[in-house]
DNA sequence: GGCCCTTGACACATTACGTTACAATTTCGC
DNA sequence: GCGAAATTGTAACGTAATGTGTCAAGGGCC
């Protein structure tokens, strides 16, 4: 028999929040109910969860400023509850990064369904080795996810700082594409930029350096004025 | 310049064919219709489909063994459309392997986001093959998309600005059309130009100095006096 | 050809970005 | 917990990209 999943449920109704709850532990799930931000970090702490339930409108934090904290944490996956008329796209998109969702009213199994579903695709890992990328190859250079360093194309490491390599492995999964410095303050640090801020800037040009990408003429981490960054180049994932 | 993916939408009611067939259209993507699985097979031989819509209750050969038929041939994916009290689990769940499903009635755009979510957690922009176009051959000339520069005839690369390399490829992007400063600077600013805006000009000429084009007497890039500019010359795309 | 108007081009103003130095913060070893 | 080292953010200034003003060149119309 499998081992329940422990499924953490963040809803300030109560009603819905025990009802969910429930649900879930008749379903052979292990429930856990919070009614705000600070609850789920709490839980977060002291039980191993697998999966977070989280309502969109939560008085205080929203399920939106949640979300993305979390995914700038770790990768557990998110399934989101919304009010119908919500932007449903951006749920789901890059900017919030959840993994499925559902709009309120909706049948309790219908949840079910959905989290065995969300469960499935992140723990893949049945037989073997998981599906889970452990290098990034990208024009010459290789970033290793485990040991959280460059590879020159000769071989030899070059170390990278937190922010650096978050912002590195954020630049290869949207590879080719132009992040503005919202976005990517908002992936990196999972809240949006001041206007004034140039942090952003900093880190790129540290990453520069590393990748020794002139500022003049980058190849690979370019400006777009008025826009953001691109990471220009072919991108592969390898394990 | 995404080249749209191909849906293909297996339904026997007509209406809903056509109304999700339209509204897909309308949001970037080409869609096929079939109304059974003789339809569908024929037009998965005949287009490259990328997503499947497909409806559980078909006569006949139901979705159901529709998508088992399907995986056991591709990893294409597949969205399942259900009536209401369908066993939503077994849908997703590993005897039939739907990617993701939607109950009826649901609102098309629901179905938008799905899909969208769909596609993206399958061609990740950082893994196979992208359907974006990488570069784009007219003239002599290549613009790279990717690596955001011109490619002279000999093979040299030419940098180019942000602003020149979004002012090109909305040329390229509306070949031997007479542009007019207004669409150019909406394209390129997303606001129309004052009257006396001489910017777009000055971008022009700038551009014109990179593709070695005589202002005098341009032959890619003409002026078309009280109207606008025009690029004169057949479009390539490739990647 | 002369006039008007549009466009091309240069100089310079403006703004966004890159980089350095240093301050604030976090991390880590003890 | 404490202090040192590393990391990250802030401020300031230099630099490059882009926009504005001006004027001259050239086409179209009479």
């Amino acid at each position: 028999m499998d081992i329940p999943a422990n499924i953490l449920i963040v809803d300030d109704d109560r009603d819905i929040r025990t009802l969910l709850a429930e649900y879930l532990e008749h379903n052979n799930f292990r429930a856990f109910v919070a009614a705000d931000g600070s609850g789920m970090r709490h839980l977060l702490e002291k039980e191993q969860i697998d999966l977070i339930v989280l309502d969109l409108g939560l008085p205080g934090e929203d399920g939106l400023q949640l979300c993305r904290w979390l995914r700038t944490k770790s990768q557990l996956p998110v399934v989101m509850l919304t009010a119908r008329g919500e932007p449903l796209d951006r749920i789901l998109g890059l900017e919030m990064g959840a993994d499925d969702y559902l709009v309120k009213p909706f049948e309790p199994r219908e949840l079910l369904a959905r989290i065995r579903n969300v469960l499935r695709r992140h723990q893949p890992s049945v037989e073997g080795e998981s599906r889970e990328a452990k290098r990034i190859l990208f024009s010459t250079w290789t970033l290793d996810l485990i040991a959280r360093h460059l590879l020159t194309p000769q071989g030899t490491a070059v170390m990278l700082s937190g922010a650096e390599f978050r912002l590195l492995k954020i630049f290869l999964q949207h590879a080719n594409r132009i992040l503005s410095r919202d976005q990517l303050s908002i992936l990196i640090k999972g809240h949006d930029a001041d206007p004034l801020d140039r942090s952003i800037d900093l880190q790129v040009s540290r990453l520069r350096q590393k990748l020794e990408d002139d500022a003049k003429s980058p190849s690979l981490l370019k400006t777009v004025r008025n826009e953001g960054y691109i990471l220009a180049s072919t991108v592969r994932l390898e394990n």
